[in-house]
DNA sequence: GTTATAAAGGTCAGAGATGGTCAAACATCG
DNA sequence: CGATGTTTGACCATCTCTGACCTTTATAAC
């Protein structure tokens, strides 16, 4: 017999699943008010059932308008992104593609929009300039920098 | 669920990124009316979310003809580091105080842990060894990455 | 010039609206 | 029975919004 953490659990898994984003809102009193107990119980439920090591990032403001915001994200062990990120291929690594999943990492909260910004540094040719590689040896060093700095990244914890 | 101060912010920071000085120029009253709120919570919103730790700097006027100023700026804090970090340059670029740096400003807050774990990675030699470079060039292309990064992240609001 | 008035903007305290924490009571399972 | 998981409620922290009252400045009136 399912109790009521299941049942909240599940409202909001499927929320999540039905949700175009990679988020939902909910507001604490409304959901408590919907499953008809105390506004502690939705802490309880994010706390057990939607902790980080199960792919689930919790954020909330407090005071008017304020909300608590569900994000569902790749578990850092999961790997998944990292295949992702080898696959930025050593023959041809393309900035252009590179830039395409730094921004989906910012969307799904891999990284942050400033961690961002330091790999998008990475891939502005102006600054290889002065080492005058050629075309090749640009891409590749640029890819070792990229690359290798994306994944240690992963190894730590927000 | 974006609350009045939310719009009011968005709506100045609209404003800031379309002007084309470094300020723009309201009147409280008028920013008022248009969101239907009391002159004082224009105040709120400016203490709020243009602080000068953000990197806003808020000027005005009273009387008749009076007005407020939002000026977008380095912050103080980021413009001491800049400082600091500009000195890395003077003589040949030296890992070592590079680092100290990194430390330093994880200590102070002014980088995330895992921001200064992506330039602690940029100073790593291995990663440059394809590019053949000599131990000149490869100085100075990890100075020209690092210091531009670093100064490039300042930039942007936490 | 001095004074009065109107037209700005500033401050602050309090009410209201959320969400967070924690410990105790309760329940379930082995 | 003991361990673990659930539920509740009292109390706390933070953020937003409003309104009464205050300060500063420009300018018109004298």
């Amino acid at each position: 017999m399912p109790n009521l953490t299941d049942y909240i659990e599940d409202y909001l898994k499927k929320l999540l699943a039905l949700s175009s984003s990679q988020y939902i809102e909910i507001k604490r009193r409304e959901l408590a008010g919907k499953f008809s107990c105390v506004p502690s119980q939705i802490n309880y439920v994010l706390e057990r059932r939607f902790p980080l090591e199960r792919g689930y990032l919790v954020q909330s403001r407090r005071g008017g308008g304020g909300c608590i915001r569900i994000y569902r994200i790749e578990t850092l062990h999961s790997g998944s992104w990292r295949d992702l990120i080898s696959s930025l291929d050593r023959e041809s690594f393309d900035p252009g593609r590179a830039r395409q999943l730094l921004k989906r990492m910012v969307e799904d909260k891999i990284i942050s929009r400033r961690e961002a910004a330091i790999f998008d540094l990475l891939l502005r040719e102006d600054l290889y300039l002065q080492a005058s590689l050629e075309a090749e040896g640009l891409r590749l060093l640029q890819r070792e920098l990229f690359v290798n700095a994306l994944q240690e990244l992963l190894k730590i914890e927000y």
